[in-house]
RNA sequence: GGCGCUAUCAUCUAGUGGCUUAGGAUACUAGGUUUUCAUCCUAGAAACCGGGGUUCGACUCCCCGUAGCGCCA
């Protein structure tokens, strides 16, 4: 579709929607989906809808529903109708529909524009294989067009399994897509289409068709991979005399190996994104980014800039591979946004399970300012949790790794290889005369001046003394945080305060 | 097998016939910023699938290959 279409909207007239089947998690794929149509409907002003198809009663579950449901919404993408809040054009779950597609399935049977077909799955499916192995389409015969109006009666009475089959007519079927232009099919190609298992049973082309048409839909945005489906949905359209809406399909996302993104690939659900400690807005941004960007250097988006940048001609056409390690540094990034107490907020959870603290309860049982460090038993305020953990901030990619990299604050005895220590090839007698240097300028340091600032100048002071500022920086630094990697010794015995920094020299000369 | 979609650095992408020695971001490499890690800064390496056209001129338009992917109820 040209720009010039596109302003032909006016404000209000478009209702687009996502329609997840409730048959696992939320995924990527759906996910990013639901987010276009979101941003389209909001950047023209339209409804953006909540559709759930659940005709596979075998697999669908309530739990999916509401999986997704929270999936989306802790995605910040919101509808105005959906099965949760219902709307003009309800029911909105396909399982509650059935009244409706039968009014129009014995529309198309009435019309003579489809038929009952009593061919077994074994005659189909042989067929098939014969079909395909001389090189042609597999399609169906239309054997079943001919039974005369008797025999379908008799059959019908004597229970004779059946499916409903769309008297497909040939033609060739154009459509402008607002992505990829004009696409082409050949119905001649398709043969009667099946389109319902019983008067009350759609197939999905079928159910979709009528969803869409019921809902007035007016932009069918999804995945390419429905680009097949459409011409046969426009036939469907075309036989009940409906509008035709506009489509757009999207290229897909890739796992590494190019094929589309599945489990297979590793990719996880939305929620477990949630849980590994992504940031709503970063994945917004990222999956936005996959296969749209505006034409322009800028890569970080809010959804209100998103809504107002947005615009569908600017969607690539060729498949985007999840790249995690590009989501993780824009996870990185919005993390290194967050103020201190946002971000306290977000990963006490994670220190929470790793059963490194807990909260204590205040008298109505709700969570205070303070927490118990549960190893030592000692008590520890938020204010100092967020110090702790702004210490982390810009090292931090997911929140779930904030336990592993503080948990030294709050253990009672660290326990780490002697090795560590060691400085370069310094020799471990060394070592311990620096430790206790440092031991002893720190113990001369009162309480009130235990400050960053102080404790900084004066150990700096000694390490320029020294010439090599690693050979005392180093092993104060695995001293108190026992890792080979961590934040600065100076921020570290400034929150561990003086006692324990002192201790935690002691414990190292026990070590080496 | 049939039909369809796609094709710029490893990855996400900008580029809509001359503005391009093809730009940005992530990742990578090197250097710098108080020991390590991270952040940040600077620099570097890194791409137009192939072949034909059209044109004064093609990454950009057309055709044919090739490859990848999707769908087949």
């Amino acid at each position: 579709m040209m720009e010039e279409d596109l302003k032909l909207i006016s404000p209000g007239e478009v209702r687009v929607r996502i329609a997840p089947s409730p048959t696992g998690h939320l995924h990527i794929g759906t996910a990013r989906t639901a987010l276009f149509n979101y941003l389209f409907a909001k950047k023209h002003e339209g409804s953006f809808i909540l559709r759930i198809e659940d005709t596979d009663v075998e697999r669908s579950k309530k739990e999916w529903e509401q999986k997704i449901i929270e999936g989306l919404k802790w995605l910040g993408i919101e509808w105005s109708e959906g099965p949760d809040i219902g709307g003009d054009y309800g029911p909105y779950r396909q399982s509650e529909r059935r009244e409706i597609y039968s009014k129009y399935i014995q529309k198309l049977l009435k019309e003579d524009k489809a038929y009952y077909c009593f061919c077994s799955k074994e005659e189909l499916e042989s067929q098939k294989q014969y079909q395909m192995s001389i090189g042609e389409p597999p399609r169906y015969s239309g054997k079943c067009q001919n039974l005369s109006p008797q025999k379908v009666k008799e059959y019908l009475k004597a229970k004779k399994p059946f499916i409903i089959r769309f008297k497909t007519p040939s033609k060739k079927i154009v459509f402008q897509d607002m992505i990829r232009e004009k696409i082409e099919f050949d119905t001649a190609l398709f043969g009667d289409l099946c389109i319902a298992k019983s008067l009350t049973d759609p197939l999905y082309n079928l159910a979709c068709v009528i969803d869409d048409f019921e809902m007035k839909i007016t932009h069918v945005i999804r995945g390419e991979d429905h680009i097949p489906n459409t011409p046969k949905q426009i036939l469907f359209q075309e036989a009940l005399g409906f509008p035709q809406p506009k489509f757009a399909h999207l290229p897909l996302i890739l796992g590494p190996d190019r094929s589309k993104l599945s489990k297979r690939h590793g990719a996880i659900s939305i929620t477990e994104y949630r849980k590994d400690g992504y940031l709503a807005e970063a994945l917004t941004n990222f999956i936005a980014l996959l296969s749209w960007n505006p034409g322009t250097e800028r890569e970080v988006f809010s959804m209100p800039s998103l809504i107002k940048e947005f615009s569908i001609e600017k969607i690539q056409k060729s498949g985007a591979i999840f790249n995690i390690t590009k989501l993780d540094w824009m996870n990185g990034f919005y993390i290194r946004q967050k103020s201190p107490e946002k971000l306290t907020e977000y990963c006490i959870p994670y220190l929470v399970e790793k059963n490194l603290i807990e909260p204590e309860l205040e008298a109505e049982g709700l969570p205070g300012q303070f927490y118990k460090i549960i190893e030592t038993g000692e008590k520890i305020s938020l204010k100092r949790l967020e110090k702790i953990i702004s210490l982390y901030q810009e090292r931090l990619k997911k929140l779930s790794e904030i336990p592993e990299l503080t948990h030294f604050f709050f253990k009672g005895k660290l326990e780490y290889d002697k090795e560590l220590l060691r400085w370069k090839d310094i020799e471990d007698k060394e070592i311990k005369n620096i430790l206790k240097k440092v031991k002893k300028i720190l113990s001369k340091i009162k309480s009130e001046n235990w400050t960053e600032k102080n404790l900084t100048n004066i150990l700096m002071a000694e390490a320029d003394k020294i010439g090599d500022r690693g050979k005392i920086l180093w092993p104060l630094r695995v001293s108190l945080t026992g890792e080979k990697a961590s934040a600065g010794p100076f921020e570290v015995a400034t929150i561990l305060g003086k006692e324990k920094t002192l201790e935690r020299l002691n414990q190292s000369y026990d070590i080496l």
